[in-house]
DNA sequence: AATTGGTTCTGAACCGTTACGGTCAATCCA
DNA sequence: TGGATTGACCGTAACGGTTCAGAACCAATT
């Protein structure tokens, strides 16, 4: 161990540049421009470099100097771990990996603890922009991630002026999955919905609640809702609508009974998710209403289980969204860039969609 | 907008406390310190930041201050999307998000591109440690990380000495699951495992591969295979091994095809992944084999679609391995922390292994 | 009156790098 | 031959903070 020169500091550039005797830009240079010096004196440097354990430029400093720190930030309010979970929030995640892989920029998972009002972890994330996803319009870490001098891109959930942003015609997408359903004849009908602002309401929705609601997709999906169903003269003042805080099969089951056993004379439950969706029907079995026979359950979403229990839904293109999200925001420094990408959905007819009973089928079978 | 001073640059804190009169210290201390300032001329420090968008210390020049990224990076030589693709992984990255979430550290993923040897993206992250995960042992990636002068836990994965590790006895956990082959009575068995070096080999494995592959996993568990196959009087050297570079079902399917072409009197399918597993039953079912009655069919992890179909498999913790790999690393500054975690494994019975059928039954039928 | 202690704020060093605008000698070209 | 060009390297000034050892001030204690 005579070798060892007791290192007490790590090498830095500028003692890599005294031990050879050259300037700390020539350091410098032989890792970043190997034009600009002799292939000779770049190999003696890269050489010391390894004699003295310098593993090279310190990345923090150069992201000082350069003012590029090769990463981007996703910033989700829900704990992290959730999006691991949601097959929806995963897809988005997987599209915007590969985005940034495709850019060479790393992806920085911002710590966020929903519960908290710590917006520390925002300020304290070097990175280059920033992706949001899934959180409400008042979020105080969407305040800090804004406050911060980089580009920013939404996707679907807060909806800010001004802000690029990528997502789906939320409205649009369930008019359409409602008209669907009130042309085959569903007038009573029931809704699940996510939580729809910050607080816990795990049960039924006024309409001001829904109004108001601070998570702008759901807020979407229920006025895509009272348009089909106001349209079709249904009074959507009577309409339940219940809320789940967590997103969960779980949550969609207890939802779902919790509408059932307020009003069993629902014909058709629309879900604002698959997942909601899913627990619906689990609900729906336990009780023994057949579906669709019985009861129609609509989702939205178009996640793998939905296509495999064959849900009548809406699909979106979530892996293309947050590649676009990545997309959009690497290019932020392209002024003709679009500031606003909506991609296209489209509706799975599904098999758990069907006409309501008429009220003789309810008593004598169909 | 005759308010607006025109701001060229961006405020920095020593603006701030040039128009404050005001050391940079106090304005630092605002931030960090608020005990080291006057309550009031703190609210004055504030004040003027959000007057004149000030969005607070820039993290990058902090970072290189105090030493410190607040993030923790993972290095997976798939591309950054498989881990959102494979369950394993995705458990493995849930855990490990808790983890940082927990001690609100950020994860950032280092992209790497597997088929290029490009390791300046390991240079440019600026994080306080790193997590390497499902890495060959001789990856490039791999020894960039070591050579950076921060703290590394290695998980699964690459075997390297004096490295901090967590992972579970692979060897040990096959070789009981083999020895329940064995004690069914099978003895003429084929494998099926994932990519046991960097280079494509879509096909059978010598020997000599098997036993130097460099993703030590697969090694581990082949020899586990061995140990308990060889004490049971099998020459594994006849034993067929198909070896897939890709991990997917379709890749199981197919190395499944191929193993029974090759050798049709295999009584089991041993696989070193449930994913693999999956695609052997789907082969299976293709071409007519009942499982286990006519075939028997083995995985690895325990993932939740193996599970749904009563694999025969080994469980092992993929959460908490994430999680344990994040504690690990953010404990790097206690001495006195294990080195090395072992997690323990369970075999899931399931409902794919039987008895083999003998010849006669072979012939005659059950 | 001198000492002590506490609070509040400052000056200067330092973190490790890259950008910018040079210098200087060697080479090229007509 | 002399002016322009090129290649190789260097010095300085940031980049935007944090930290630590004091300074200045004031009140309380000896």
């Amino acid at each position: 161990m005579a070798r060892s020169t007791h290192v007490r500091r790590p090498a830095t550039l500028a003692s890599l540049a005294a031990e050879l005797g050259v300037s700390r830009t020539t350091v410098s240079n032989a890792y970043n421009r190997p034009d600009q010096l002799s292939p000779e004196l770049r190999r003696r440097v890269l050489e010391t470099a390894r004699r003295l354990g310098y593993p090279g430029p310190d990345p923090v400093a150069r992201s000082l100097r350069t003012r590029k720190a090769g990463a981007v930030g996703l910033l989700l309010t829900e704990n992290l771990s959730y999006a691991f979970r949601d097959p929806a929030a995963l897809g988005f995640l997987e599209g915007l990996a590969l985005a940034c892989e495709g850019a060479g920029q790393g992806l920085h998972l911002v710590p966020v603890n929903p519960e908290r009002e710590d917006v520390a972890a925002v300020h304290r994330a070097g990175v280059d922009g920033f992706v949001v996803y899934s959180v409400p319009d008042d979020d105080p870490h969407l305040a800090a991630v804004l406050s911060r001098p980089v580009p920013t891109v939404v996707a679907d959930q807060p909806h800010v002026e001004g802000v690029d942003r990528v997502g789906i015609d939320d409205r649009g997408a369930i008019t359409a999955l409602a008209q669907r359903l009130i042309s085959l004849g569903h007038r009573r009908v029931g809704v699940l919905c996510m939580r729809l602002a910050r607080d816990r309401n795990d049960g039924f929705v006024t309409t001001d609640r829904a109004e108001h609601a601070t998570f702008h997709v759901q807020r979407a999906r229920l006025a895509g809702l009272t348009d089909a169903f106001g349209a079709a003269g249904v009074d959507w003042g009577r309409v339940p609508v219940v809320e789940r805080f967590d997103h969960s099969v779980a949550s969609g089951a207890s939802a779902a009974a919790q509408l059932l056993d307020a009003d069993p004379h629902v014909t058709a439950l629309i879900c604002t998710s698959d997942i909601l969706a899913l627990g619906a029907l689990a609900e729906a079995r336990r009780r023994g209403l057949r579906v669709p026979q019985d009861l129609t359950v609509t989702g939205f979403d178009g996640i793998a289980d939905a296509d495999r229990v064959g849900l009548t839904t809406v699909r979106q293109p979530v892996l293309e969204k947050g590649r676009a999200a990545g997309k959009l925001l690497l290019a932020s420094v392209d002024p003709t860039r679009p500031r606003e990408i909506t991609l296209n959905t489209e509706l799975v007819p599904g098999a758990t969609a069907a006409p309501p009973r008429t009220a003789e089928e309810r008593w004598f079978g169909p």
